[in-house]
RNA sequence: GGCCCGAUGGCAGAGUGGUUAUGCAGCGGUUUGCAAAACCGUGGACAUCGGUUCAAUUCCGGUUCGGGCCU
């Protein structure tokens, strides 16, 4: 096993949710003189604290945090948008002489920061809807012949189903002209530079599960109802990406009364579960591993493990 | 005590005398600008005992269990 070492540039934690990453990013900044930079997809809006199980102020109080509740809600984030925030971060605090430490479990996110991507141009909203909207009035199927024309080498991989990344291929084909496909061949930029040391926690499936139940139950009655609300009261887009965090479908049906307090908290939790699921699948097949563990956090926390660490580079 | 109805995979729920739906969950996988998203794949059953039949989850009878009605 490669160990961490003074030639670390920067620190990635990853794993599924629940699995006690946040705990294990303040110790290693507190041990490394590091700051603890989010590395997820729901955290980083302004809206949800709660319901996505933000690092709370005591724990930012532990140790520098940074990007955690940056953007509203009424605005879409992305892999680009957060790698282009994470860089300047990670300047930021190179620049103070201190350690980047990215912490998440949205592994696409992860990964971009470690290998970068291929540099597409932005495709204009009016394209974008234009291509949805097209979509919906001819269906999938259509759809994927339509990129089979233009972009071959994609079309065979996606289903008619793909949605998300049908569109994908046909909005940048129609705003650049040059097939998704060779955009992808491009080679990845915007890599954080240095060398990266990064942790895997991967606990026990059925335990885990247990945590991923008993935190939803928390999150229940610290206010995430509250939070929902406010929320919903926005009125926002429904397709927004923070419309969709697992907790608030099944929270906002509970508060219009569609849905039980025991159904909506077994099918939060159950969502949450599946999350989970998906998350290590992800990291097990994608992610460079450097150290793995095989519990939470909080069962291997010792004086040991840091020591170990610190001592074999 | 008597009569009637039901009993299908973890759950819901069709159906058939031979080729054993489906949905959800579970599990596996994909993943380059919505990723807590979007999508793909997949094991698993016919309560039990006996009978009829070339063949029974499907037909007949007993048993057990569940539901309803009657005295």
């Amino acid at each position: 096993m490669e160990q961490f070492s003074r030639d670390t540039d920067y620190i990635m934690v990853a794993g599924p949710t629940a699995s006690g990453k946040s705990a294990l990013a303040i110790d290693l900044a507190q041990a490394f003189d590091g700051v603890v930079i989010n590395a997820d997809s729901m955290q980083i809006y302004r809206d949800l604290a709660i319901v996505t199980a933000c690092p709370d102020e005591d724990e930012r109080g532990q140790a520098p945090h940074c990007l955690y509740n940056v953007l509203d809600g009424a605005e879409a984030c992305s892999v680009g948008k957060w790698l282009s925030l994470v860089t300047d971060e990670v300047a930021a605090v190179r620049a103070r002489g201190k350690l980047p430490i990215l912490c998440g479990g949205t592994a696409l996110y992860l990964n971009a920061a470690q290998h970068g991507m291929s540099e597409i141009p932005a495709v204009p909203e009016a394209i974008h809807h234009a291509v949805i909207a097209e979509h919906q009035e001819k269906g999938g199927a259509w759809m994927l012949g339509q990129l089979a024309l233009c972009d071959p080498s994609i079309a065979v991989r996606l289903t008619a189903g793909d949605s998300q990344r049908i569109t994908r291929a046909l909005e940048v084909y129609r705003h650049t002209g040059r097939p998704l496909s060779e955009w992808q061949n491009d080679a990845p930029k915007g890599a954080l530079s240095g060398r990266a040391f990064n942790f895997f926690i991967a606990p026990e499936r059925e335990h885990l599960y247990q945590r991923i139940n008993q935190r939803f139950d928390l999150m229940w009655d610290a206010g995430a109802l509250d939070e929902v609300a406010a929320l919903i009261a926005r009125n926002l887009d429904p397709k927004l990406p923070i419309m969709k965090a697992v907790g608030v479908p099944q929270i906002a049906n509970y508060l219009s009364g569609s849905m039980d307090k025991d159904a909506a908290i077994a099918e939060a939790q159950m969502q949450s579960r599946r999350y989970a699921k998906r998350q290590f699948t992800f990291f097990r097949n994608n992610f460079i591993t450097n150290y793995l563990m095989n519990e939470t956090y909080s069962e291997r926390k010792n004086l040991e493990f840091f020591s170990k660490i610190l001592f074999n580079g």
